[in-house]
DNA sequence: ACGCGCCCTTGACCTAAGTCAAGGGCGTCA
DNA sequence: TGACGCCCTTGACTTAGGTCAAGGGCGCGT
């Protein structure tokens, strides 16, 4: 696997653009007047791997919201080490609290793999939130969501250590693809030692000791929950 | 200073409700009618200092709106330490993230000093919301708001060191209190060091440092700000 | 005025985790 | 098929910072 500077040919990812959105939950029940509107006011576009949508401290001209692939929202410090604050899939937005707010971006994003995205200027996105209170409603929830993820995110780097933070990170992996006894990482072991907050050695020796204790089995990209009790030991989770 | 305990009596802080709400940016705008319903369905509540609001977990059942004092939310590891995630003080909301997405409080709040704050049952808040939607537009942005400032501890909890993060957070108190070369800090050593993220002794030792580099001066919770451009370079801000 | 308690500070210690360096597996491309 | 490159792992080292323990200042209440 990989694909990490190649781009695809764009033929496999022509998706159908209207089903894709119709079915992001931002504008679910939308009507399709509305639909089409944000369309024709926005523009498609084909990403490769590893390409830059925005850089932190860019003026926000607009976001966008993704429609096949992954893309990563992060920040970098001044050493050049990352922490990726969430990785946004197909349906969900991408710097709608720069235009929100109507500042700069307040961090990087770029894609994990080749992607598809649509962009949509800030104005447009703004009309759409500002007439359809079902929309605004829907960006509250979504909003509301990102912030709960974001406060555990900080409770994990500053209360737990990297064992217990892996440990919570694969179980909410296996309760997305629910009752799956094998996860699939769906990203490369340096960018998840970026999303837990540490680096790739750390989280290394992190597996190792998850390992080791009987409550998981990596292969690759592939881990095997062995024992789930036991990881959940091990996250600390809290009934 | 302190009134850790001991509450005032109500007397002194028998603010006018309205004057209050009509100031808080969530409200500015919205005419007497609704605002009037709001309170009517809302209730106003006394609290000493160090009285829990709600604690992490709990089904939201409505939210806070801080009228007078300061109130931290927070999160607590199992060993007891706690990481601070925001300090509200008059007009903020406290709690609407559960109540927007309908699920538990994610964090625990408590005051940090005697205060008062309208309790807001959730059907209320969601009715106003719904109906109003210049006010649901406020709240997007303060949400993002939020999220921008959570996005940051999160960079300054990973990649910033201790005295990064208190520089930083120094300079950003004197930037509110703007051109003032000493800053208040209003809330006590330990309380800073949770929300810096980390415990009284290294914030301490952080302190000297500050000091030994000739950025700052503290006696008691008055900080001097000796050397702002100092200050700047061990905040490592970038331009 | 005195003493208690809380907060803050300091010192000594220890552990988690970041850094540096090297080696191995595996896929890709020539 | 062979070699290069990337990712991952492992080992040895270093350091930031959390923990434990003790002492001092200061406000508060008696």
């Amino acid at each position: 696997m990989t694909n990490q500077r190649a781009a695809r040919t764009g033929a496999d990812r022509r998706l159908d653009l209207t089903e894709v959105l119709r079915k992001a939950s931002l504008f679910e029940g939308l009507d399709d007047a509305h639909l089409l509107e944000v369309i024709s006011r926005a523009r498609r576009r084909c990403l490769e791997g590893n390409q830059t949508l925005f850089l932190e401290g860019d003026k926000a001209q607009g976001l966008y919201m993704v429609i096949q692939g992954r893309v990563k929202v992060f920040k970098v410090s001044p050493k050049g080490r990352e922490q990726t604050l969430m990785i946004m899939g197909p349906g969900e937005l991408v710097g709608e609290v720069a235009v929100l707010s109507g500042e700069a971006y307040p961090a990087s994003a770029e894609t994990l793999e080749p992607s598809e995205a649509l962009y949509i200027p800030r104005q447009a996105f703004l009309d759409l939130v500002t007439r359809e209170p079902e929309v605004a409603m829907r960006l509250l929830s979504a909003l509301s969501a990102r912030l709960r993820s974001f406060a555990s995110l900080i409770e994990d780097l500053s209360l737990r250590d990297v064992s217990e933070r892996l440990a919570a990170y694969l179980l909410s992996l296996a309760s997305e693809g629910s009752s799956e006894q094998t996860i699939d990482l769906k990203v490369s072991k340096t960018q998840l030692s970026a999303a837990v907050g540490t680096v790739p050695e750390t989280l290394s020796r992190a597996f190792q000791r998850l390992s080791r204790a009987g409550a998981v089995e990596t292969s690759g990209r592939r881990v095997h929950i062995k024992d789930r009790v036991i990881l959940e030991r091990l996250a600390r989770v809290r009934w």
